[in-house]
RNA sequence: GGCGACAUAGCCAAGUGGUAAGGCAGUGGUUUGCAAAACCAUCAUCCCCCAGUUCGAAUCUGGGUGUCGCCUCCA
């Protein structure tokens, strides 16, 4: 399996540290707002990631943190007149409902900042030793010229990090680009005893701490998107291996971002559509397709339109594993499978090898999908037959099921369980009309028969006259 | 100014030396009582432009043009 390494500027063979084992750590989200959906990409993204290790046979340890004591965190409580603890707690709380709502497995941990203080403490008290930290009041910075290595991930030189006339240079730090690993309290301000003071941690700091309480000091692949590259990243690295005087990550993944008229949605340029209300427009897990139809690395610009063309395009796969499991039910009772249903069934292994081809290309979901698209087709084809059997019906839905399950799509698919949410009519109101309508097309009354169609077409249920009987389905 | 990315049909998007995957939308046909879903066919003589390397390039090299990102909190 390939993976592009921002390290290397390369793909490069993924071999883990340890045989059959994965450690993951992905920056999480500051917990002071509803996440929107460019937050969205590396959760989907390296959800995928992890799925796809864990298909092939790997233990993956993930770990994604919560930042929950920031600036933005403390404004917001101030604004409000709530505790920055309150916000953090809100926004972790709906942080899990976007997540999960999209289709993202939870993470092996979710460390927070708050709870890892002492881990934070330990390892600036290290820097500090070893020269690589300094105190000015009651901060401490990082001597970035400690650390010869400095912009090795991203490509800044570092004198020309120096020149730039935009780094904040109004502290008092021995170079301008030295940042800060703890924060002087302020008053008003969430803060924690320290041999400095009572200070809060810096943000980067809590990365590397965490990363390396819960996933030692060297972990396979670090994670996040392409806008923590620098300063973030290359902070973190300076100061994990500063302390452990060891590889920090061998792998680093950025994904692309998500534009809005080819400009970055983020948060600073307003340009932005919550997961929450795109979900509402469009629904989960059309998002998630969205994001999984193109390059993780690419660019991609998230509109109304395309979100309606993942919808289509996922609606088409959706279809064909629903008639997969309406066949599975009501299809023909056959000792063994037709011809033709045995020559497909023969090439499915095939879809498989193909996929993972695609997946192991530097997680190629684009040509993933693809290759879904292709067995989809091919599946429609020979289930086309009225005589189509459950032994088929059975067998091509097990790959289906296994290779969307590698992508998590067509989770929210619940058939079998047609659960009646607030606002619709019951199953059984919805079968008495379809037996209703049956009963008028036996008689050759089509006037009523459509009338009865039209009337659960406004219902929002949608028929389909089958070989194997009526199959209904919620639009 | 430094570092980096991208440019493929109406739209989305793979493909990085061997003659343009896949999806959405569209068109024609089959099927259907009519639909829906599905199937079949069709839909880029060509991959931003110019020059070069090569038997052969969307794919490599050089030069342009355009768009975007990071260098400041940001996924």
């Amino acid at each position: 399996m390939k993976l592009y390494n921002t390290l290397s500027m390369k793909k490069e063979e993924f071999v883990p540290l340890c045989p059959g084992k994965v450690k993951m750590y992905v920056c999480g989200p500051t917990v002071y707002n509803y996440f929107h959906v460019g937050n969205a990409r590396p959760l989907i993204t390296f959800d995928v990631l992890r799925r796809y290790f864990e298909y092939r046979g790997f233990e993956v340890t993930l770990a994604q943190n919560f930042t929950d004591v920031d600036d933005k965190i403390i404004n917001r409580a101030n604004e409000l007149g709530v505790t920055s603890v309150e916000i953090a707690e809100k926004y972790i709380a709906e942080y899990y409902t976007d997540a999960r709502g999209l289709g993202v497995r939870d993470a092996t941990i979710y460390p927070k900042a708050t709870e890892n203080i002492a881990e934070i403490i330990a390892m600036i008290s290290e820097l500090v030793e070893k020269g690589m930290a300094y105190q000015r009041e009651n901060d401490v910075y990082y001597r970035t010229a400690s650390f010869s290595d400095y912009g090795k991930l991203s490509k800044q030189p570092i004198e020309e990090l120096l020149a730039g006339a935009r780094v904040d240079v109004t502290e008092d730090k021995e170079n301008a680009i030295d940042f800060a690993l703890w924060k002087g309290a302020k008053p008003a301000e969430p803060s924690w005893d320290s041999p400095w003071g009572k200070g809060r941690p810096g943000w980067h700091i809590e990365c590397s701490a965490m990363a390396r309480r819960f996933l030692g000091d060297t972990i396979d692949i670090h994670c996040g998107g392409q806008d923590l590259i620098f300063p973030h990243h290359e902070n973190e690295i300076a100061q994990s291996e500063g302390a452990t005087g060891k590889t920090f990550a061998r792998y680093w993944l950025h994904n692309g971002f998500i534009n809005i008229d080819s400009n970055k949605m983020s948060k600073s340029l307003g340009n932005f559509f919550t997961v929450r209300e795109a979900a509402q427009a469009y629904g989960y897990e059309n998002i998630r397709m969205f994001m999984l139809m193109s390059h993780y690395r690419s660019p991609l610009n998230y509109s109304g339109e395309i979100l309606v063309q993942a919808k289509n395009a996922l609606q088409r796969i959706k279809t064909a594993r629903e008639n997969l499991s309406f066949i599975s039910q009501n299809g023909a009772i056959a000792e063994k499978m037709s011809g033709e249903e045995e020559e497909f069934a023969k090439t499915l292994p095939q879809y498989r090898v193909n996929f993972c081809e695609a997946m192991d290309d530097d997680l190629n979901t684009a040509d993933a999908i693809a290759v879904i698209f292709e067995m989809v087709r091919g599946i429609n084809a020979v289930v086309a037959d009225p005589k189509a059997s459950k032994m088929f019906a059975n067998e091509a839905m097990k790959m289906l099921d296994e290779l969307t399950g590698v992508l998590g799509l067509l989770y929210a698919r619940h058939d079998g369980d047609k659960m009646t949410q607030e606002g619709e009519s019951a199953d059984s109101d919805i079968e008495a009309l379809i037996a209703q309508r049956q009963a008028a097309r036996e008689e050759k009354d089509w006037a009523k028969a459509d009338e009865i169609r039209n009337k659960l077409s406004q219902m929002g249920i949608v028929l389909e006259d089958t070989p194997q009987g009526v199959k209904w389905r919620r639009a």
